[in-house]
DNA sequence: ATGACTAATAGCATTAGA
């Protein structure tokens, strides 16, 4: 069972692309970030076509998260992250599919740095944990996936230096990346890739594509259930290279049954 | 020190992204 991520930057503006990507992979499962588009605005009758139903919570003009399986529909279990009720933010969305707890997660980007925004993202992840923490004591199995905008470590860029003073490289916000990670949480693609040198974004600007300035950024954390089902994962580097592409290429988790 | 690019929304540029 294949399990996918992929900020698309836009779902109207990307939406050739979703489809053809989802028709050449096929995942069971299919998490989206940045949809950037109202409830209302979502396409849920194309992906139907495909034979995918959807979930979503939408945003006016940006963030948006959405869950699609190949043949049901995603039971909704937590929409929003809890902890804040002042946070009004769509960016995660937590269904149950295929006896599988996924989550789907945006986390802020954090950006500048310091200032509110960076107080903001550790805050959530601080909120992440806690909602994480509860997950893994029901003992279900669980992938929490997304687009976490967080470098883990420098072998997960292509230059430290070039985004020392970032938001998704401080070290608070790899500490508390850290901190998940010492729950019990197990990164698929840091496992299968030691060395690192994997990469799931790569800048628009200054040609970061065709000199392959990236860095890695969206994760999928499995509990130890499914850390035990890991058969393989990746990311699906040529779609970052197409026409109109975004500027995340898609990542997958492939589990056992 | 800054901008580079892209998308969305509402203009006749600005915000946000990372």
């Amino acid at each position: 069972m294949r399990i996918a991520s992929f900020n698309i930057n836009g779902i109207k503006a990307r939406l050739p692309r979703l489809l053809e990507w989802l028709a050449e992979t096929r995942p069971a499962v299919a998490c989206l970030q940045e949809i950037k588009t109202q409830d209302e605005g979502f396409p849920a009758a194309e992906f139907e076509q495909i034979g995918y139903q959807a979930v979503w919570h939408g945003q006016k003009g940006f963030n948006g998260v959405a869950v699609l399986a190949d043949g049901t529909r995603p039971v909704v279990v937590q929409q929003g992250l809890p902890g804040d009720p002042e946070d009004a933010q769509s960016r995660y969305l937590e269904v149950e599919v295929f006896d599988t707890r996924i989550v789907n997660i945006y986390l802020p980007n954090g950006n500048p740095q310091p200032g509110p925004k960076f107080d903001y993202k550790l805050a959530w992840m601080e909120r992440l944990r806690t909602r994480m923490r509860a997950i893994m004591a029901e003992e279900v199995p669980a992938v929490v996936l997304g687009d976490y905008n967080v470098i883990p470590t420098d072998r997960d860029i292509w230059s430290p230096k070039a985004m020392a003073d970032d938001a998704l490289m401080q070290p608070e916000s790899r500490d508390a990346y850290m901190r998940l990670l010492a729950d019990g949480w197990t990164d698929a693609i840091a496992t299968h890739n030691p060395r690192g040198g994997v990469w799931t974004y790569w800048d628009y600007q200054a040609g970061a594509w065709q000199r392959d300035h990236g860095f890695r950024i969206d994760h999928a954390l499995l509990s130890p259930e499914l850390a035990d089902r890991l058969l393989a994962c990746g990311v699906d580097k040529d779609h970052r290279g197409r026409e109109k592409a975004s500027d995340h290429a898609p990542i997958w988790v492939e589990l056992h049954r």
